[in-house]
DNA sequence: CTGACGGGTGTTATCGCTAACATCATCGGT
DNA sequence: ACCGATGATGTTAGCGATAACACCCGTCAG
């Protein structure tokens, strides 16, 4: 048994046996119609018996076009990116289109520019950049016009085409949700200040207050961990006129539950609290969880639209599109002792 | 200014410029040796000018080879296999390959097959595939065995080269470390059993209970969410002989912690449990907890090596590698009341 | 002094596909 | 019965790289 490699059928080995050239074997494949049904036919069959497959190769070198995607993300876990990476990744997979990822170990201009260069190396047809944060929003710049990219979380003072959660509904609705349980004034602990969407949820936060003629107690910054939102929940144990708190994400709300629990704070008697992003976890919190729910795969959808709209256009108007969250109501609130 | 879509040079364009042919500036991309320096020099600032980069579709042509490795996934965002995803995706673009990560929604002979289809259609160098349960393993039966291919947290009877954190010794860990805090024994709420995962911490804890005379009790079988963590701990809640648990992730370990926390039973003052993962919150529930953290990082850099070994080599010896895991211990285990 | 050798380079063929054009029936309208 | 339009197919020329081989030269052993 010398058999050894015989390389993969060609588009001619399928032409020989269909008895057409090689030519209608490419029609047929495209969906060109003029091929007359029964041609189409026996080069079907053809390419069944032989079970050959385009490469994709020889046809990128011809057209010039790839049907690869590349996405450039932080090489993070946090449960928003990974859940729109993963989403995306499947609405590409079933529009045709193969997806690159790039991760970056830290989201500053220089890593993002190495991995978009490495996109283009590999002639994308369009790139996405998860760009959460204004470093990574600055290395957008570098990217060539002629590139289509999508931005997502990024920078909505931007001119890029962009797809967010809208932060500020959410937060909006989550103060509201936890004014209208009666408390005087809602706290807030914040993500990252230089991310996105946690400015944009400040944002909404300190619109419900000022719109409910709410106080505006300061911002309590911290990053995305529980360990943040420990820290943070430590402080606002300690004081007793805090009835009430909207954490930035379901993390950071975790922290704070467990501070308040280790004060004898109680959730939601003595406290309520609200989170964002309805990790799947969240429901079995102690107590569970009231929180913000993003629609990521609505994201991604309207991500991959938006790209393919200027992969086959060319130009495109730079729109933005934002894709509104829904509070899930658990057992995290309650009225104000 | 009608200078429209001039084309990326290509290497002839380099050729003219430093007054080469293409072929020399091949070898100077591909650090072939018989190139003088100067001419290497003149090339590279030729290179340079022009913003030349390679067509890598024309060398996969030419080649038949890429430089693109598939990675088969489900589309989930548990913690564990998403974490590997990500150090994946660093590790390869390290080495220089791209990743195309092809999701499955759901983890059976067909849509795996087919995910390896859309791969092989891209002509990947090789394939990883994360094929944690029974179906997914059986699906690689199905991949041609000249394509190099590596599992991950696979069937570690199956015999095709496989990457997998140990399961059996951290639970072991796990189970002796709650056995030497002075219980008598040890529940375990398991992961779905036909995961491989679940089934080696299964094997890992009998082991361990075996191991010290305990007594093993019947397996609590649940999935991987917090939710079923949450109703297996009601039922073991209600059982005062119950004073150790060892949850099979901790997710499922915080439905526990909620449901022992309802019924008035502290920990670990009542009782205690042990996780497995340890997610970047699990410091934070209440109380901090006690778990097994496996190194994805490790696993990732080997499933690369274990790849591109193959890759290169053509034959492999179809070799496992198992990276142990550690114990994390925090504050919810403890002596029995 | 000469021929073999090997380093440095160029020339040509080729990978598998699509684009563009060429060819040849067939067909309806005058 | 002729003609241009149209449909179905074939032919040819690249796309941008690498592989294989040819070539020119200097060096060195015989």
């Amino acid at each position: 048994m010398e058999q050894k490699t015989t390389r993969d059928p060609a588009m001619t080995d399928v032409a020989r046996l269909a008895g057409v050239s090689h030519q209608t074997v490419s029609r047929v494949l495209n969906d060109h119609p003029n091929v007359r049904e029964q041609t189409r036919l026996r080069v079907r069959a053809a390419i069944k018996e032989l079970g050959y497959r385009p490469n994709r190769a020889a046809r990128a070198l011809v057209t010039g076009k790839t049907q690869l995607i590349g996405v450039v993300a932080q090489n993070s876990t946090l449960y928003g990116p990974a859940s729109l990476l993963s989403a995306f990744e499947e609405a590409a997979g079933e529009a045709g289109f193969a997806v690159s990822v790039g991760r970056v170990k830290v989201l500053d201009r220089e890593s993002i520019a190495a991995a978009v260069e490495r996109h283009r190396d590999q002639r994308v047809a369009g790139i996405v950049v998860i760009a959460p944060n204004s470093s990574a929003a600055d290395a957008l710049a570098d990217v060539p016009a002629e590139l289509p990219l999508v931005t997502v979380d990024g920078d909505p003072e931007r001119s890029t085409p962009l797809v967010t959660v809208d932060q500020g509904v959410g937060a909006y609705d989550a103060t509201t949700h936890l004014l209208q349980a009666g408390h005087s004034t809602v706290w807030h602990v914040s993500g990252p200040t230089d991310w996105f969407d946690a400015a944009g949820r400040v944002q909404g936060w300190r619109r419900a207050l000022e719109l409910h003629n709410a106080e505006v107690p300061p911002v309590v910054a911290a990053d995305w961990t529980a360990a943040a939102g420990y820290k943070a929940g430590q402080m606002l144990a300690r004081m007793p006129e805090v009835t009430a708190v909207f954490a930035s994400n379901d993390h950071l709300a975790l922290g704070v539950l467990r501070a308040m629990h280790e004060r004898g704070r109680r959730v939601p008697h003595d406290v309520s609290v609200v989170g964002f992003d309805d990790v799947p976890e969240a429901e079995f919190f102690i107590p569970p969880l009231t929180t913000v729910r993003p629609d990521f795969a609505a994201v991604a959808r309207e991500t991959l639209g938006l790209l393919l709209e200027q992969v086959s256009e060319g130009e495109s108007t730079r729109p933005r599109r934002t894709i509104a969250p829904v509070l899930v109501q658990r057992q995290s609130v309650g009225p104000p002792a």
